[in-house]
DNA sequence: GGGCGTCGTGGAACCGGCTCCATCCGTTGT
DNA sequence: ACAACGGATGGAGCCGGTTCCACGACGCCC
């Protein structure tokens, strides 16, 4: 009797003796190699499933100097939209050989983060990185450790990236706003020094000056304000707004979360959406269909999708093959629903 | 010059051979042991600086037969639950020598999952599998594998599991509906033949029951639905309900996906919440929060630290210390919110 | 029938760490 | 002065695959 439950799992080394040949032949039965004898495949095919064998992916790893993980790093897991994204890089790394290993660097440490990712970078093959933009030593870490890198949602000369035209994603909402008729139109958006995220809102303010410009209507600095990403600063951001003499009549947030704050802060101050003011929201959310929120959709899924497959391609392709720091820019379209309507009179 | 930027990495021999010591000693000096000599530990760090030397994780993956990875299986990534359950268990991995990575089973084909997941057993240290209970044959391969594995709201007779008292859960929504005066109370849950999702939906109508029978209510068949988990299909069966000849003051919904529903289904109708209707939903997503929606809170984040910090120690502790399938239990609690109040009369 | 190419195959070397054992050396004890 | 002892150290061997080279057998051709 050999078929005693082994204590430890049988190697390739136990296949090729059971089998009478050499690990040779087993590896290049493994890998679907031609040029091995019929007779003998079935041998060893034979000797593997008698001894329920299976390859040590850790042994293979280190052997050709690849991970098979794709590293995934993303700040801010808590939103809705960096959730979206990252589901859209399971879909494509699910029908891969590659896993999904994911850094959540939103309380960690940034260098113990930087640390465990770029030690040597041989914890993956490639990295992912959503909504931020690596700092200049970083950049020097991943292209010493020859780590290929997409950026989704984020810009970088370095790097090819997945985004969005956020200057023409802040016109489009401005635009919705003024062809109904309104001309006080306030933009509620993100403090630039926030340490990860990038100029995205910033970008929103300039489609939405553009769009003010294009219209003719003189730009109100008191109508531009900033805040943090949640919701509670945006709605106290709003009622500042709305208490103004000249109020507006229309407020463009530079994110869902922050549009559902100005919400709110209408409820509180007992100002009719959208009779009384209309509000646009950005990046449409799971939540903005269930409020029924006018906002600017973009493809966040599709975006974490495009981001993994162009990873996987520089991962698969050549080996030196430099990655061009190409931009591939997604469209953005506004997504009309029941928080816009034409300004009161 | 010898600092040409060299093109494959140093390894633990060329620190060796330029600190003039053996390779046992440096892994020593790497690993923190005692017993090397100050001045030998110095040459060692230079070389390491000079060299810019990092160890291959890889390598000693393999020679340490671990993987420093902790594997999360999720169904169902898309929802806030499961999202918030991921956070937690990040948020302990983060401060662990162990990454995270994280397999979506939303669309896979199955058969596919358990190949790559159980293939040896290798890919991980330990196996968190959030909201979903493995069939017997991924059980065996488990133990065969003697992966350490833990739950995460799943019960399993096998393996040490963070659960919720559902039954309570279920029990505490009704009887919040009771004490308000409601005694037409409806339930609208899950459909049990959920391929991955078990009984929780199940536990929660028995809690419902429960609190209606000690109350002293009649159970009324027509005021038990279930469907999916999507609102889409919640609102349908709420629109039924609530057009019955005597139609129910108050729902009580399985999950907060699903209350959201009902309170469509309300609109849709033209019933006012809560003052014709009363609605409690389950979870306490974010959303709930944001619609004002009374709920059972269960605690996500909570979930899934407490599993990452069980798992870790059955990762951390005696290999062969076998897992007593032991079940901690979260508590639950009611978030009185906007949509509950004292029935129409 | 001998030379030569091809196919199939075995197995040593290697990937880059860790571990254990043998060795070396200095110290202490008698 | 010498034996015994223990701490520091070097390095072969191992973890479990892959790869590449060498070798034997066979068939083909002239």
């Amino acid at each position: 009797m050999e078929t005693l439950p082994p204590t430890t799992p049988a190697t390739i080394n136990d296949v090729a003796a059971r089998a009478g040949v050499g690990v040779g032949t087993v590896s290049r039965v493994l890998n679907g190699r031609a040029n091995v004898r019929p007779v003998t495949r079935a041998k060893v095919l034979d000797a593997i499933e008698a001894l329920k064998y299976r390859p040590s992916s850790l042994a293979r790893n280190l052997s050709l100097r690849r991970t098979h993980v794709i590293g995934v790093v993303v700040p801010f897991f808590t939103s809705h939209s960096a959730v979206e994204r990252v589901r859209g890089v399971a879909s494509v790394l699910a029908r891969s050989p590659y896993d999904l290993m994911l850094f959540d660097i939103e309380a960690e440490d940034r260098r113990e983060h930087a640390f465990r990712l770029f030690d040597r970078g041989d914890r993956s093959d490639g990295l992912l990185l959503l909504s931020l933009v690596p700092p200049d030593d970083e950049v020097e870490r991943l292209r010493a450790a020859r780590l290929p890198c997409v950026l989704v949602d984020a810009p970088h000369p370095e790097f090819p990236s997945i985004v969005i035209d956020d200057v023409r994603g802040g016109e489009l909402a401005t635009s919705h706003l003024i062809e109904l008729g309104h001309r006080l139109i306030a933009f509620v958006g993100d403090k630039p020094p926030d340490p990860f995220r990038f100029a995205s809102s910033r970008d929103r303010t300039v489609g939405y000056e553009r769009a003010l410009a294009q219209a003719g209507i003189e730009p109100r600095p008191e109508f531009v304000r900033e805040g943090t990403q949640s919701h509670q600063v945006a709605r106290g951001i709003a009622i500042d707004l709305l208490r103004l003499p000249q109020r507006p009549t229309a407020v463009f947030a530079a994110s869902d979360a922050q549009a559902l704050g100005v919400l709110e802060a209408a409820r509180i101050l007992g100002l009719r959406v959208p009779e009384e003011l209309s509000v646009v929201g950005f990046d449409d959310v799971e939540v903005a269909a269930l409020v029924g929120l006018t906002t600017v959709r973009q493809p966040l899924f599709e975006s974490g999708r495009r981001g993994a497959e162009r990873l996987l391609q520089l991962v698969t392709g050549e080996p030196d093959q430099v990655a061009q720091p190409d931009v591939e820019q997604l469209p953005v379209e506004v997504v009309i629903r029941s928080t816009t309507a034409a300004p009161p009179r």
